[in-house]
This record gives structure tokens, sequence and C-alpha cells, in this order.
DNA sequence: ATCTAAATATGTACTCGGTATATATTTTGC
DNA sequence: GCAAAATATATACCGAGTACATATTTAGAT
């Protein structure tokens, strides 16, 4: 998973690390919009232009793993139990990650730190939403893979955009919870309670599809 | 609706509109990322500082209209029938909307060339993904007032997440098809057949509740 | 070892969107 | 016609992102 074998890829990433961790911890502290760029490269002792090598856009040093989420969903997907019908895998899936703690799910501080963050910034907003589109868009094509279907099919993305509406109001209200209750088992009740009760509209639309 | 009484607001509404209009001809043209606001502010013959008076983002010249949707949904919310449950309130508005050619639910050539506008610039689309969360935000507003509950109740703000999430599906696919195509009837038929395949689902999700 | 070619880091200079601030111009209500 | 408020505009600035040129490091062959 880790530290590639020649040097030069180890260093690269070395680099990349370290900008993106001084990165975390000056948005986090200071807010997304109070911290320039060349503050970030001064700050990780780089040039300025080698925070853009590593990063196109100034966002990408706080979404640095949503590789991650993609992938995690293509390959429940692609491992899913083949008694098992696609939607139904995603909702397990839901009830695993948060059992495992996966990253935002665990309701701690530092989540808490994080979604604020977010709140208050359009730019890391913006970038959310379109880490969200392209979620659904991965589920697409991940759902067609399964039933071998062509992932243009209708159904197709009206599967993964409801799928991705549920979990992202989930997890907003979830979040929502967990900042006024400060108790992380409520705010997983209310996650989970959520992607149950969008499970059961999704498969009411998707019945007689494959995917339900 | 239009020309107020006093000058001083309908001379601003006038540059405003020129201004807009102006813009969205370049838009159009060239590209939204091809057009600078200083080629606005010179082809509608104003300084530059006035663009930014009348739109405080470049992308709101293009997305002008916006208010009106959102007015749309509350209207038809705050209108509705009594004997009909909200969630199939929005279906049959959906229905009209398309019946009345509303904007962009007509499928011309002219919407799209605004699809394809939006689709080239990563700046329209980021805008476009935030006016489909006011929009949820709105609907939720208005879902909660239909049967007073509560709009920071998580069953409201699922019923809007999976509304918005399921006509954006509708409208990108159906646009999709319009291109292949070039058929509006049948855009139109897709459209509404994913409008009412969601809202099967929809109110298989929020069965129980007085949205349903 | 050393030389070459590729990958990586970095400097300089620029474009453009957006803001702050001050000023001029127009409109309205008296 | 006058004072106050709204509007238009000029000037100067900030910060993200790009283009391009250059230096430095590493990999791989001889």
């Amino acid at each position: 998973m880790s530290a590639p074998s020649d040097r030069r890829s180890r260093k690269r990433l070395a680099t990349r690390r370290a900008i993106a961790h001084v990165a975390d911890r000056l948005f986090l502290e200071r807010g997304f919009e109070n911290v320039t760029v060349d503050e970030i490269a001064a700050a990780a002792d780089v040039g300025r232009m080698t925070v853009f090598n590593h990063f196109p856009r100034k966002e990408d040093m706080f979404f640095d793993r949503d590789e991650e989420g993609r992938e995690t969903l293509r390959e429940a997907l692609r491992q899913r139990d083949a008694g098992i019908a696609p939607i139904e895998t995603l909702r397990l899936l839901a009830h695993r990650l948060v059992e495992e703690q996966a990253p935002y799910l665990e309701f701690s501080s530092r989540s808490q730190v994080f979604m604020e963050t977010v709140e208050r910034s359009e730019t890391l907003k913006a970038r959310a939403r379109a880490i969200r589109d392209e979620l659904a868009h991965v589920v697409a094509v991940a759902l067609a893979e399964c039933v071998e279907r062509d992932a243009a099919d209708p159904d197709t993305y009206l599967a993964a955009g409801l799928l991705l509406a549920t979990w992202s109001v989930a997890f907003i209200q979830a979040h929502r919870i967990f900042r006024q209750t400060r108790d992380a088992e409520e705010a997983k009740a209310a996650f989970l309670a959520i992607v149950d009760q969008g499970a059961i509209g999704l498969k009411a639309a998707m019945a007689g599809t494959p995917y339900a």
C-alpha cells in the first residue's frame, strides 16, 4: 500500500505527504480561506511551484484521500456475495463502515473540526459536492458492471443518484446530531437509520431491475 | 413582475439585464472560461466594477434566473391541493413543467447549447451543484411547512434529497438522450419516466410520514 | 564510476477573478 | 433646487493558477 520501492517515488510521496500534512494543520487551525498557498509552501519548506506540482488545486490538499472512498465502493460491489442484491450490498457496507470507524464516520471531535472547516468554506463545499457526484458516477459504473448492463442506462444512474443522496443526507444529519449531542453512538444510529430508510426507497424505485 | 415604478430601479434592472444578456451571448459563443469579466464590461459598455456590483461572481451572470426555480417549488407546495400528498404534488409539478415548456425542459437546440456550455466549465458545474443543493434545502423547508414539522427533521431532508437527486438524474439523462436523438418528445418522456420511477421510491421511503 | 535521459523541484513573470476603498454621478423626496 | 441616498466607476491591491524556463536529482546503461 505504501512506500514504493524506488527512491524517486518514495521521496515524491514523502514531500507530498509533508505538504498535505502541513496544509491540513493550517486549514483546521485557521480556516481554509485564511491560509495562502505561499504560507503552506513556506511552512512545508518547499517552493510554491512544488505545491502546485503535487496539488493542482488548493482544495486537493484538504481532500487528499478521496480516491480511497471510491475504491471502497468499487471493491464492495465487485466482491459482493452473489446471493445479495447490489443495493443491499451497499446498505450492508454502510453498516460495516460505521462499525469499522471509517474516516469521518467515527464521529469524534476530529471529524467535527473537519466538518466545520468544510462548512465555513464555499470552495471546500463545492469540492465536497463534486466528490459526491464523482462517487455517484463510480457507483453507477460499478453497478452496471455487477449486472452486465450499460452504465449509461437511466436506471443505473437513478440508483446511484438516490444512493448517494441518501448517504449524503445521512452523513450531514448525523454530524448535525453529533454537534448537538456530542454522542457518537447516537450519531451513528441516526446515520444508519437514514441509510436504511433510504434503502427502502431505493429498493422500491428499483424493483424489477437486477439492482434490487 | 417586471419594470418597477421608480426610475432608479428601472435603470438598475436595465443595466443588469444588459450585462447578463451580453455575458450570456459571449459565454454560449466562446465558452465560460474563455470570456473575461473585462471583456464583458467592455462589450456591455460599463465599468468593470459595475459588473461585480450586479454579479458578485462571474457565474451569477450565467445562472441569473435560479431564484425562479426556487419560487416555483415553494409555490407548488404552498398552493397544493389538500387531498394530494406533498410528494405526489411535486411529481405532478414535474409533469406540468414539461407540458408548459419550462426553461431547459423544452429540449431545444438552445437548451442543448446551454447544457454543453455548463458541461465544459468546472466553475459552472460547481455552481449547478450548489443550486441543486439550495433547491433541496428550499424543498425541505417547504415540505416541513406543508405538514407543520421541523425542517431539521432527518425525514424532511431525506425526502428533499431523494427528490432533487431524482430530478437531477432525470434532467441530465433526458438531455443526454436529446443530444443523441434530437427528439424533444423522447427526451421529455425519458425525463418524466425517471421522475415517476423516483417518485415510487420516494413514496416507499417516506411511507408512514405525512409526505407520502 | 560516469554519462545520459527522464523525472522532479523551483524561480520568474504573467493572467484573471475578486475585494477594498475612495470618488463621481444620478435619482429621489423634500 | 437641495440634501441624502443609491448607483456607477476608477485605482490599487490580493491570491490562485498557468506558462515557461531552469536547475537538480535519480535511474539505468555503458
